[in-house]
DNA sequence: TGACAATATTTAAATATAATCATATACTAA
DNA sequence: TTAGTATATGATTATATTTAAATATTGTCA
């Protein structure tokens, strides 16, 4: 069970690369394609120390890679693959707060 | 961009329930469907108090949701696309894996 | 009722994470 | 070479998470 376990270990990392708001937001931007720091900032509204900590905890976690271009950074999502699973993310999400609201607006009626 | 950024909250939250070995190793016990906590210690193979807490965990995202029967608790996936989430992550870690190692014996080669 | 079994909760200690500020690096252009 | 710009890194503080041990809760059965 050992090689399974690493498997785990190394998912759960993924996945707690995907876990702050903020880096959700700055993979939002990368959504389109590749992009420099300079105009993730400002999308992201957040300190340009911060913004850059998150970079780096994407690419620890293999999420991003990143190149440099003379004084800017460009960064890229390493595999699309990564935006599937937020969106079934957020299908989720979205069925299950419509499911709770219906219920809701269900035991408003009575 | 309120009503997003909330969405990036929930879905964050999410993310970090999934984000820990021992979660995502319960995960693959309720794959196979609900299950009672009796049959999850043993599998995961950890403290009866830290595997509840990590059910709590999964509960309060909304992740999983749990019948009592009698002294027992079946705990069982709500949504069953957190699985979708799960095998394409795995597949993007196996093949991330597997274009290293060969990019590795290419060097090697050399 | 009382003893036991399954699960949850509380607590404390160790560790990890987030945000901010200050500073460092690396590149460019004058 | 110096000044300036874009980005990264390090240190610090505040907060959250993990684990384990102890205890509480809830249901069962003799």
């Amino acid at each position: 069970m050992k090689v399974k376990d690493n498997i785990l270990e190394i998912e759960s990392g993924i996945f707690n690369a995907l876990a702050h708001p903020l880096r959700l937001k700055i993979l939002e931007k990368l959504r389109v394609g590749p992009c420099c720091v300079c105009k993730i900032i400002p999308f992201v509204d957040a300190e340009q120390s911060n913004v850059s900590h998150h970079l780096a905890i994407l690419k620890n976690a293999g999420v991003v890679r990143c190149e440099k271009r003379g004084l800017e950074v460009s960064y890229e999502v390493v595999d699309r693959r990564i935006f599937e699973i937020i969106d079934t993310l957020e299908e989720c999400v979205a069925g299950n707060l419509k499911k709770k609201s219906e219920l809701l607006r269900e035991m408003a009626r009575r």
